[in-house]
DNA sequence: TGGAGCGTAATTTTT
DNA sequence: TTACGCTCCA
């Protein structure tokens, strides 16, 4: 039926499982692609040609995750000839404009805030208050956690509260019940509702979901291996009629399991859709043969995927350099060498990408690549849009378009200060409670303002103030950004603060101005509550810019979908990479694979994969082993060379030869020769270049590796006689003020820290500084 | 009322 | 290390 398309660019250059995918007709089709693969051309190229087989282009919803990946699809499509028009859209922002469309049905109002994490935190707090649940006994992030969980299965608090047995879930459930209240008091949503929402409005409203449909004829998701329960029932719904679903991804790169991405969505595609045609793009046309090799040999240690065989007819390149140090200066020190050698070989700073597990690592290569003047970037996006003075001139915004919005309210009552202080805030509140008005209600009252004598003529001001924005806001999205800031004062509190040669916070909202300014010229009808939407729907990701002419630096879940020549993975150590949390659950393992997995397929030509034998994090230096992850790669296409240096003989240990002959991963020991690099200098060699560590003594608890462990816990034996801790051994019970009664699993004593690891029933183990730590020994 | 300074506590990834 | 919350002081 398609006869009559000519092979167009639609179908020009592409191979026969990716033409298969992109010509399928209909019916549900899943997209298995590896890394590489050309994933995003299909999607878009199917996009395009579906249009060309007479699909309207407004009848076919894609699916991102990020408004970046959204973008670029649009950019695309629309590069294919495909007239605009096309429902191209991330879950959340697709749930933004569902809810506004049909949110009354499920208790969103018109003008709904969205509230982000730190909103939401403060939401959880106060409920946590108001039922009584103690901070110290629950930490309020982690029954924020819960709660989102609890959203992502679609669980009422009603359902959550029957599944709750133990105290801790009922005092959550308790807390998930006034916070859902609270919020509904606001009109607020958090990012969970825009999912759960929309999945409960098409559960209970099989009309709408047939309107959906219509609309809908064929529905594309992308990276279908990170969508979770909530996102999977709106993906299903969305295609229930017509079953053109065709969803796309890589169970390897499924990251996000500890955000309830569910794998099992994409692995049990074929049980949903029996029907389901499956292509599987396995040639890879971004990364050298070795990269690609090593990169195969990693994930197949995972059990739950699916088998791809990944080849490529790139060249076989370079082997993966896995590289080991002392400790982490040394590695950002080496990295930054790295660069520079690179770059002056010809290398563009913005091939170059650094990857690490923790945001925390970063700050030793920030200093490093500083120091040689490279230039870096990183991506964290979110970052300005957290930024108190961006929050703070938001806050007025939000008022505007949601006057219930406390959270917004009680941010700007007093920013900048204007006299109205706690006690004030604090008798406000109670009488809203009392009178079971919205704060602004209150705070307008007159009678209310005339009680309050000097406090309240300041709310006067206040409320007339608030008029005045709304007025001047009633213009373009900038003028009501710029009305904000000048009528606030905000404005002049910030010039004052950035004449006394404070931080420049001022350029910051006024960069601010510019980003409405830019939005009100990419937007066909531009709104204010558009505008807060988008910007509370930012992601870390979407800034990603590759184009920057610098290095980038990114957490490993950033790095997914990007691609870079050189790829610096640091910090593969076990603890890190795996992270110490995932090791508790030996299921959690393969997440962190994954996540390696994704890093070392960002790189094209070279990848560098480092680790350190001693790395400090939060102050405190620990000893740390290799990632298993360095063992399980394919070690032929690896080369393994190690840069630390007087590999451990402390106090007469062991001679140099023997711990090269013992080393158990297989690593060379680098001292005058280096690894080659085509036509370039070679490295430098840290090690015989009397460097500024060599001469320091560490003392000897600060290492603990293997057989040094031993050592140590002689020397420990006879310090812990004496101390506090003398008769706390593995296998005491002992209670921790958070995590309730755990055992001891080891303890190992050091000047003034005793670590020790701990064993609780329902939070696995974990390590603590004994002295630092609300621990207190069982009696008996 | 507001700010500074102190002590304390804990530490992942973020649409 | 750093961030936060609390107290105390101006």
């Amino acid at each position: 039926m398609h006869a009559h398309l000519e092979p167009s660019a639609i179908l020009a250059d592409l191979n026969e499982p990716q033409r298969q995918a992109v010509t399928h007709g209909a019916g549900p089709l899943l997209v298995l692609a590896g890394p590489g693969s050309g994933k995003t051309r299909v999607i878009t190229r199917r996009a395009a040609y579906l249009v060309g087989t007479g699909v309207p282009a407004r009848n076919i919803l894609a699916i991102t995750f990020t408004n970046k990946a959204a973008d670029e699809m649009k950019r695309r499509i629309e590069g294919l000839g495909v007239a605009r028009g096309m429902w191209v859209h991330t879950f959340h922002a697709l749930g933004v404009r569902l809810l506004r469309e049909f949110g009354e049905l499920v208790g969103v109002l018109p003008g709904f805030s969205i509230y982000d994490e730190a909103d939401r935190l403060r939401v959880v707090k106060e409920a946590m208050q108001a039922c009584g649940v103690r901070d110290v006994l629950l930490r309020p992030e982690a029954v924020q956690d819960e709660i989102s969980n609890a959203k992502n299965k679609l669980q009422s608090p009603a359902e959550f509260a029957g599944w709750a047995d133990t105290f801790e879930q009922r005092a959550v459930a308790r807390v998930y019940e006034k916070y859902e209240e609270l919020l509904r008091e606001r009109n607020g949503v958090d990012f969970d509702d825009l999912l759960m929402r929309v999945a409960l409005l098409l559960r209970g409203h099989a009309d709408i979901v047939e309107r959906l449909n219509i609309r809908f004829q064929h529905v594309l998701v992308d990276e279908y291996q990170d969508t979770n329960h909530a996102q999977y029932l709106i993906a299903r719904y969305l295609s229930e009629r017509h079953r053109n679903i065709c969803v796309t991804g890589d169970p390897d790169q499924s990251i996000y399991g500890w955000r309830g991405a569910d794998i099992k969505n994409i692995l049990e595609f074929e049980r949903d859709y029996p029907d389901a045609v499956v292509v599987r793009l396995e040639q890879n046309y971004r990364s050298t043969g070795m990269i690609l090799q090593a990169a195969s040999a990693l994930i197949a240690n995972n059990r739950r995927r699916k088998h791809k065989d990944l080849w490529t007819e790139n060249q076989p390149g370079e082997p993966v350099y896995v590289w080991r140090f002392s400790e982490g200066q040394d590695e950002a020190e080496q990295i930054a060498d790295t660069i520079q050698r690179l770059h002056q070989g010809g290398q563009a700073y913005s091939d170059v990408a650094i990857f690490y597990r923790v945001n925390a690592i970063s700050r030793g290569l920030e200093e490093s690549l500083r120091i040689r003047g490279i230039p870096y970037r990183i991506a964290r996006g979110v970052e300005f849009y957290n930024r108190k003075e961006i929050k703070d001139t938001l806050g007025y915004l939000r008022i505007l378009i949601n006057p219930a919005d406390q959270v917004a309210l009680l941010r700007i009552i007093n920013t900048p200060a204007r006299g109205i202080g706690k006690t004030t805030i604090e008798r406000l509140l109670a009488t809203a409670e009392r009178q079971h008005r919205p704060l602004l209600e209150v705070l307008r009252d007159r009678g209310v303002q005339a009680e309050m004598k000097g406090a309240g003529k300041k709310l006067a001001a206040f409320v007339k103030l608030l008029d005045q924005i709304e007025q001047a806001a009633r213009g373009p999205v900038s003028g009501a950004v710029s009305a904000v800031l000048s009528l606030s004062g905000l404005e002049e509190a910030l010039t004052k603060e950035a004449e006394e040669g404070g931080e420049d916070r001022l350029a910051n909202v006024q960069e601010l101005v510019t980003a409405a300014r830019r939005y009100e010229e990419e937007v066909e009808e531009p709104t204010l509550a558009d505008f807060l939407y988008r910007i509370a729907l930012v992601s870390d990701q979407d800034q990603v810019d590759e184009k920057a002419g610098a290095v980038m630096l990114m957490t490993l879940h950033a790095a997914k979908g990007l691609e870079f020549p050189v790829v610096f993975i640091v910090g593969l150590e076990q603890g890190l990479l795996p992270h110490e949390n995932a090791l508790m659950q030996s299921l959690d393992v393969e997440e962190e694979r994954r996540l390696c997995f994704v890093g070392i397929t960002r790189a094209r030509q070279r990848l560098f994969l480092t680790h350190a034998r001693q790395r400090m994090i939060r102050g405190v230096t620990l000893p740390r082993a290799a990632s298993q992850f360095l063992r399980e790669l394919d070690q032929s296409a690896a080369r393994f060379e190690d840069y630390s240096r007087e590999p451990w003989d402390f106090g007469g240990g062991r001679a140099q030869a023997e711990e090269e002959q013992a080393d158990p991963d297989g690593f060379v020991a680098l001292h005058d020769h280096l690894p080659p690099e085509e036509g370039q200098r070679p490295l430098r060699p840290r090690a015989g270049g009397g460097s500024k560590w060599n001469h320091q003594r560490r003392r000897s608890s600060e290492f603990g590796d293997e057989d040094d462990v031993r050592i140590i816990n002689a020397a420990g034996e006879a310090l812990q006689d004496t101390s506090v801790y003398a008769d706390w051994k593995p296998g005491t019970l002992v209670r921790h003020a958070r995590y309730g009664v755990g055992q001891i699993v080891w303890i190992r004593p050091g000047s003034g820290q005793t670590r020790a690891a701990i064993r609780f029933a329902r939070h696995g183990e974990k390590t603590f500084i004994l002295e630092m730590a609300p621990i207190e020994k069982l009696q008996r």
